[in-house]
DNA sequence: TCAATTATGGACTGATCAGTCAAAAACGGA
DNA sequence: TCCGTTTTTGACTGATCAGTCCATAATTGA
């Protein structure tokens, strides 16, 4: 009983996504966004709630598809260690301009860091559930016998997320995609037995 | 023959890096700055250029001497593994306000990417020159029977600069002291022959 | 003492910022 | 058809942005 929005909600969201992937959110103004969107002011405010609610409904976004995709590679190959491997190398694409964009959960950790709690909140529950999955297979590896079994689980699962942040800060920093691969390989034989 | 300048150069760039350091460049404003510095409107522009130059000059004093630190910590022991332990570790500050600060260089890279060549260019000769003392040291743990002889030294050296920008990332993100430093030696013990 | 030069303080610029307002338009239910 | 509700459009808000202008102050060499 009353106008339907002309345009599709989901479309604009992930336009959006795009701009601050690529500009940061304090570099992002909302006319930048209105425009990638293609609607009016108005209808941004009316659909979105404002700039900051936009940014965290995209990141959320962000992490539930990305997070999503990484257990996929982590879990497919039966090998534990080649899942890993699959997991690192996977976050490095080979298209220049798509990987020089990094990732948009890194750059939001590096322009908020521990500023805004909402944003924490949102982050550290994605990584929670994904980090499960990465000891998971770790376990699976060691029980295997891929994995030194002298290796502590726990560090070894901080030690592929810090390995995942710093590959993809390197990614926006322009390093090639071959490079980051090898080293993406070579930290995860770093755990075979 | 003319007026000198009332404030302490050094001291005012120093109070700049700071707020650029926390805040990020875009999140900045002139405002902030000359407040920070302590200086009146026109003196910054005389003394700094702009904006941008001042984030260029403070970024590279930064690099300068974090490097210089950085390999100070990757030098002083006897051992190379060791050395490459004290680098790492070193990178995360126990005082929680400074560690969740993060690593301006990182910053940078985070928010610009390879979008502004001079930038690129001032990070990537700083590098250069840090990563050949990593190369030496890891070269003497081969040498010395520490380190693995079947590990690869240019993707150990890349390695090695992935895990300190994780490591930077992840302080950013509020991870703690205990655990980062844990990370660290880790890392490094991956290296062990 | 004065001329040349640079630093300083404060007002000022047009541009852009995030966000709001009001009026018109498009729909479904009655 | 007409009413209630929501979307759309475009103008508009005060605030803040980076950077400039200008008059005054402080210094040194002549």
């Amino acid at each position: 009983m009353a106008r339907p929005r002309e345009f599709d909600r989901d479309a604009a969201l992930k336009a959006a996504t795009e701009v601050f992937w690529s500009k940061g959110f304090a570099a992002t103004s909302t006319e930048d966004l209105v425009q990638a969107m293609g609607i009016g002011r108005q209808s941004f405010y009316n659909a979105f709630g404002d700039k900051r609610r936009l940014y965290l409904e995209a990141l959320e976004s962000y992490y539930r598809n990305a997070t999503s995709c990484h257990i996929g590679r982590l879990t497919a190959p039966a090998s534990p260690l080649a899942g890993l491997r699959d997991l690192l190398v996977g976050l490095i694409p080979d298209d220049d301009a798509l990987r020089c964009k990094g990732c948009l959960g890194a750059g939001s950790v590096g322009e908020f860091g521990v500023t805004d709690p909402e944003l924490t909140e949102t982050r550290e529950k994605v990584i929670a559930g994904f980090r499960a999955k990465v000891v998971e297979r770790l376990k699976e590896g060691q029980r295997l016998g891929e994995i030194d079994p002298a290796i502590d689980i726990e560090q070894a699962a901080s030690f592929i997320e810090i390995t995942m942040s710093g590959l993809q800060l390197a990614a926006k920093g322009g390093a090639g995609a071959q490079e980051l691969h090898a080293i993406a390989a070579f930290a995860v034989e770093r755990f075979r037995a």
